[in-house]
DNA sequence: GTCTATAGTTAGATAGAC
DNA sequence: GTCTATCTAACTATAGAC
């Protein structure tokens, strides 16, 4: 790993730990190893870090929000069927990958701390937090479970609600557990009676 | 209101704007119209003035969240009986106003988005605010909806399901319509579709 | 590309006059 | 209880030696 490449990862983590005012610049230099005049040499402020890791993680998200979880392929046809195959078994599966995915990968984790709690300070995080963690994920639900109801999947209704109560447990047991990985095993446990009570209510059994 | 009231009030809305770091003494002291240094007659450091803000609204926001929306009593039986008899209409009127009163009102809304933005800084803040926003909310509602089905008024499965149907919605529309006023009508049609296919699921009719 | 040295600014906080 | 003046420390950033 470069230097520079290290500047920015410990840079996302001690901004996703104390914030952007909190965190100095010589907090960074020394998490690096390195003296806080040597990081002009990489970048040209403060601001520069922050608005980088800003622009690479939103490129890297995009990519592994649609490798992860959701989308095989861009063919919601081809998903919905496929996720049409699954056991309920198979649903608490793919939606405790998917949680688990958000809450702990290394990148997302510390990304989504940073840009909650810089949300309301740096405008450009604001809109790359809001579209993938709060648009996104609706909008994509959203059109795939309106194939799967056309696939006869799923009952017959708005398929935005569909997707609203199948993210927002999601989105809020993020939130919760967030700073708890040892309560782990209780967010997955109220995760799995979620999502076992959405496929009770919405799944047509064959 | 006093000189002190002021500092509090004004460094309530800075803070949850910009946040601790991102404010400064000057800051406070010029949107109250006093000199830096005057203020520390009235507080002794930043710090305090942070730590009586989260003790004040610790103590609000219980109070207020105890007569709003929810319990008109501490009685679940005779609160499970009242909402109860609410028709699907009086439902969507009453989740409306508790989601607007989380986001409208003054001190809520300045204090939820101090509490985002401070929680993985400020220990005291995290421990309220998980505590206001994710368990009580979250506990309050499995109590009721556990006497609600106790009485026939919704189908019996396990209360904490309803209690997260019922919430994580109303959370999650929070969080996305925190900065954007504007669009509160759509985030109100959300929040009737949501409710009213909770009321639809778990509804007994009569 | 790292270091030392340092400029220039702002931060939080105190002392003392009124 | 507000002000001016001031202290000390920390901050972002630059200059220049190696």
């Amino acid at each position: 790993m470069t230097t520079k490449e290290l500047i920015i990862e410990e840079a996302l983590t001690l901004f996703s730990q104390k914030g952007y005012h909190g965190t100095s610049v010589k907090d960074i230099a020394n998490a690096v190893g390195i003296k806080d005049s040597s990081l002009y040499k990489h970048f040209s402020s403060k601001q520069e870090i922050f608005d980088i890791i800003v622009c690479t993680m939103e490129n890297k998200m995009e990519k592994m929000s649609l490798e992860m979880g959701l989308p095989p392929d861009n063919n919601f046809t081809s998903a919905a069927s496929y996720y049409g195959s699954l056991t309920k078994e198979g649903l608490l599966a793919l939606s405790r990958q998917v949680f688990l995915f958000y809450l702990k990968d290394p990148f997302v984790a510390r990304f989504r701390k940073m840009a909650i709690i810089e949300q309301y300070n740096q405008e450009n995080i604001y809109r790359v937090y809001h579209r993938i963690f709060l648009e996104s994920s609706i909008f994509y639900l959203t059109a795939l479970f309106q194939e799967m109801i056309a696939q006869h999947i799923f009952v017959a209704v708005d398929a935005c609600i569909l997707a609203m109560n199948f993210y927002t447990p999601i989105f809020f047991l993020l939130c919760k557990y967030d700073q708890t990985p040892d309560l782990e095993a209780q967010a997955i446990e109220c995760l799995d009676k979620q999502i076992g009570e959405f496929y009770r209510i919405y799944r047509i059994c064959e």
